[in-house]
DNA sequence: TCCTTATTGATAATAATTATCAATAATATT
DNA sequence: AATATTATTGATAATTATTATCAATAAGGA
């Protein structure tokens, strides 16, 4: 008995993946505190962090410092507004060409890039 | 009068630049610490913050939460160790063709895009 | 059903960052 | 050069974000 199956985790999990505002922990744990009032601040923390561990759910990487969260783990990228500050999902740009020359240029293994891009979104321009 | 030169937002700037290590605020005032004890914690918040405003310093993208500084501003990349989670440089990667392909796909407008690249470095692997 | 223990919720502790404020010092004005 | 103005500083308090603690709960194997 390693790890167990929670209704808390799953809560989480679910609300991950139902959302495409990419999330704050906090933003996250009050849209599930609608669904299910008794789970705690703590516990959404602790869930977010084995979700990523699992590989279940990204860590978004922001210029603003607090960690954002992903539930959609296919390869993506984001863009963030220079203006609005939101963040937005890039599919349809792939990283394989990125990565390709990357390993041309360096001994070390890569496994992954991430990429955000950033500028003014459609409704700040 | 808007803005001012002060020697302490210089010293900061100075050992930035120097560092070719991506220090944490904390670390960066630690090593401005030996160069002038007088310097501030706070003081250094402060000037690296507006230093990344007004561009004479990149905040670089980790997954660990933690920001990290560069004051090397030059188009470049990053990748980080997983066993190790040191960040290095990675030059001659170069992005533009990345956000050329971006540009295609959305209708935003794409300023700049930052890479982290993950992976073993060559002393972990 | 019972037992073991991973997980939870509440809260305390810690760490990171920002705000406050009198003192200082950069620089425009005289 | 002297003075006045006020941006910036250092110290510290306040705030915010995250992690640790711990008794109570509940998942899931026996």
């Amino acid at each position: 008995m390693n790890t167990r199956n929670t209704r808390q985790k799953e809560v989480i999990f679910q609300t991950l993946c139902e959302l495409r505002t990419h999330p704050t922990i906090l933003e996250l744990y009050e849209i599930v505190q609608k669904k299910d009032s008794s789970i705690g601040q703590a516990t959404v923390y602790r869930n977010v962090s084995k979700l990523v561990e699992e590989g279940k759910v990204r860590k978004v990487l922001t210029k603003d410092g607090i960690d954002h969260y992903d539930g959609d783990c296919s390869n993506h990228s984001h863009f963030i507004c220079n203006v609005c500050h939101r963040l937005f999902d890039l599919y349809d740009v792939s990283t394989i060409d990125l990565i390709q020359e990357a390993r041309k240029e360096t001994t070390f293994d890569i496994e992954n890039a991430c990429v955000l891009f950033d500028g003014v979104c459609n409704q700040c321009k």
